[in-house]
DNA sequence: GCCAACGTTGGC
DNA sequence: GCCAACGTTGGC
């Protein structure tokens, strides 16, 4: 069992849009980055760890705990030109942009940007090193205990 | 809106 | 394969 952070921009789609879809499971589309696609791809498995977080808004933060609900598959929207994820260079019989399905267990109080950066301990957390922009990153279990106690601790 | 950091593109 | 130019991310 691996454990994952995922960012997503609230305006796009919430924790409480998540929520409020069927079984509370979205599929993760949109992702356009080839290292981020490979974690899809190579890393993850049905029911890892996801930690919900929502990026480009006005308080920055983990914001649920989630699953990951499927393995990867390609993303219809690279093939959708209504879309702004739309790829023409992507061919149906090579995509090049997959996704799973996130399914999120719980919305939790927002764990801070600031917050996650006062813990000495989650340091080496990936999205808190300088200039890191990836939008899915590998959490360490120790991380990931860490971050559960401070959700806990509400 | 700014800007640092990083990824991608494309000419050579 | 190098690298400059450009585009994007995302916090502030």
């Amino acid at each position: 069992m691996n454990y994952w952070l995922m960012k997503s921009e609230p305006e796009e789609c919430s924790v409480d849009d998540a929520l409020a879809a069927k079984n509370a499971t979205v599929p993760w589309v949109g992702v356009r980055n080839y290292q981020a696609r490979n974690f899809m791809r190579d890393g993850m498995q049905v029911g890892d760890g996801v930690l919900f977080y929502h990026s480009s808004c006005a308080e920055p933060g983990i914001v649920g705990i989630a699953r990951v609900a499927s393995t990867a598959y390609p993303d219809p929207t690279q093939f959708d030109p209504a879309s702004p994820y739309h790829d023409p260079k992507s061919k149906r019989e090579d995509p090049r942009w997959l996704l799973v399905d996130v399914q999120v267990l719980q919305k939790t109080r927002n764990l801070t940007l600031p917050e996650l950066r006062s813990h000495p301990a989650l340091e080496d957390l990936v999205i808190l090193r300088k200039g890191n922009r990836l939008s899915i990153t590998p959490v360490e279990a120790r991380h990931w205990r860490l971050i559960h106690k401070l959700l806990g601790s509400v």
